[in-house]
DNA sequence: GAGTGGTCTAGACCACTCA
DNA sequence: GAGTGGTCTAGACCACTCC
C-alpha cells in the first residue's frame, strides 16, 4: 500500500485503508460524476496491493453508492446528485439528526414488567418474563414530536435507573457499553394510526390526529432480539430508506 | 464442486451454487437454531473448493440472514425466528404481494407532461423537460388501497400506451423489457399525510382522514434517476424494512 | 482482439476465542 | 496452543464490452 499519502496512518486492513483513499479522490472532486476510475489491474499496481484486495475496497464502495461496476466496461465515479441524496437516508433513528436540531427527551416511564403475548410474540421469548420498560417522550427543540415505548430483554434480569439514561443520554449507549448488548440491526414497520387521548396530550395535537406508527425489534450481536419499540411521531416526521437490489414485480 | 446433490444443474459459479447448497440445508433442518456449520477449510473440502470460494458464499448468506459468522467461534445457523421475522421484509412495493391478495389497477392517467421545478429536482433533470406520467388507482381483491403518481424519464421521449401497461400489468416489466430501463435502487421516503377531496373519492375513504404519503426516486442500472413516484395508501397499509449495521447514536 | 471486470485457486500469515 | 475466521497474495482463466 503505496500512495495513500505518505505519513498518514497506517491502521486497519489494507482494503479498508484503500477504501478511504478512493472515497477521498472522489469526495475531492479527482473523479467527476460516471469518470471511469482506472482499471483493477492498475489500482492494484498504484496502490501496491493485489488485484483481490482492490476488488473488496471496490466492492464496498460499489455497495456504499460511492461507484458503480459495470462488467467489461469499467468501474465509475457514483453521479454526485445521486450521492447527495443518499447521503440523507439512514435509520428511521439516525435520520433525526439530519435536521441540525436538537434532540432531548423526557422519561415516562422506567420499569420492570412481565411480557405480554404480543411483545414476547416480538422478542420470541416466553410470555411474562420479566422486561424492563422504557417509555419516553422524544423532543427536538424541546417540542414533543415522538413517543416510544420500548420492551428490553435485559439477560440477567439486570435494570438501569433513570438517572443512568439521563446522563448517558443514549439507550444503545447504555446498553452497549452497560450490559454489553451491541444492536445489529433491526426490523421496522411503519404504518398510520389516530392519536389516543395519552398521545394527544403527550404529544400535543388534537385526539384523533394521525401519526406514524412504528415498531421496531431491535436484533443484538448475539442475534437474538433483545428490544421491541413501538413509536409514534407526529406527521412532521419523515422516514427515509434506501432499498437496494431491483424493485422486483409488479410495482 | 462435489456432494451438491450428484445430478443436479451445474450452472452459475460456484459460490453461488454453493450459497443454495448451504441455504437447503439449513431450511431443511440440517443446522438448528445457533447450531455451529463446518469450518471454512472444512466446508472447502467438502464440497471440493477453494476456501476463498466457500468465504464468498458464507458472505452472502450472512447478508441475507441465514447465518452468523463470529471471528475467532465460528459460523453458525441463524435462529429460525429472527429468519421468520426477516422473511416478511421487502421494499414496500414487494410487500404488497405477501398478503396472498390479488392486486389490481385502474390507470387513471397516461400523458406526457413537462417536469415541474419539484420532479426535476427529484430526478435531477431540467425543469420542463418532458416526461411521462403514469397514474394509477393501486388495488387489492378489488378495493381501493393507494393512488401512485409516477413521473418517468424516458430516453428519446419515447412513451408507450395505456394497453401496453395493462397487457403486461407492470410498469417495470415494460420499462425492462421496451426501453431497456432496469431499475437497481430506490431511494423512498414515508410520512403522513391527510386525503384530499380527491384522494377521498379514489380511495373510497373520508375527506382528511389519514394516508402513508410515500415518495420514491428509482435509479437505473445506468446509475440515472428514472422515476419519480408520490404514492398514498390507506393506513390499513403497512411499511416493513430491514436495517442493518448498528443503529447509530442517540435513538 | 484488446481491455475490462468476474471467478477461482493454493498457500501464507494475522486476529480472535476458548480451554 | 489449537481452532476459528480475517486478510492478502500472485497467478490463472472466463465473461463481457467495445472497437
Amino acid at each position: 500500500m503505496v500512495n495513500d499519502g505518505g505519513a498518514r496512518e497506517a491502521k486497519g486492513p489494507l482494503y479498508q485503508r484503500l477504501v478511504k483513499v478512493i472515497r477521498d479522490q472522489i469526495e475531492g472532486g479527482d473523479f467527476g460524476d460516471n469518470q471511469a476510475l482506472p482499471s483493477e489491474r492498475d489500482l492494484a499496481v498504484q496502490h501496491a496491493v493485489s488485484r483481490e484486495t482492490v476488488r473488496k475496497a471496490l466492492r464496498l464502495l460499489e455497495e456504499a453508492g460511492d461507484i458503480y461496476i459495470d462488467h467489461g466496461r469499467g468501474t465509475f465515479a457514483a453521479p454526485s446528485s445521486v450521492r447527495r441524496m443518499r447521503r440523507f437516508l439512514g435509520s428511521f433513528s439516525d435520520d433525526t439528526r439530519h435536521r441540525g436540531d436538537q434532540p432531548g427527551q423526557n422519561i415516562l416511564a422506567l420499569e420492570v414488567v412481565p411480557a405480554s403475548f404480543a411483545v414476547a410474540g416480538a422478542l420470541n421469548i416466553e410470555p411474562g418474563r420479566r422486561l424492563t420498560r422504557l417509555k419516553r417522550l422524544r423532543l427536538v427543540n424541546g417540542k414533543p414530536i415522538g413517543v416510544q415505548d420500548a420492551y428490553i430483554d435485559i439477560p440477567g434480569e439486570l435494570t438501569f435507573t433513570r438517572k443512568q439514561i439521563e446522563e448517558v443520554g443514549s439507550l444503545y449507549t447504555l446498553l452497549i457499553e452497560h450490559f454489553g448488548m451491541v444492536p445489529a440491526e433491526a426490523l421496522e414497520s411503519v404504518t398510520v394510526c389516530l392519536a389516543s387521548a395519552e398521545d394527544a396530550e403527550l404529544l400535543n395535537v388534537a385526539e384523533g390526529s394521525p401519526l406514524l406508527l412504528m415498531e421496531r425489534v431491535t436484533i443484538s450481536d448475539r442475534h437474538v432480539p433483545v428490544e421491541y419499540c413501538v413509536m409514534k411521531y407526529v406527521k412532521e416526521y419523515t422516514y427515509k430508506a434506501r432499498i437496494t437490489g431491483k424493485p422486483s414485480g409488479n410495482v
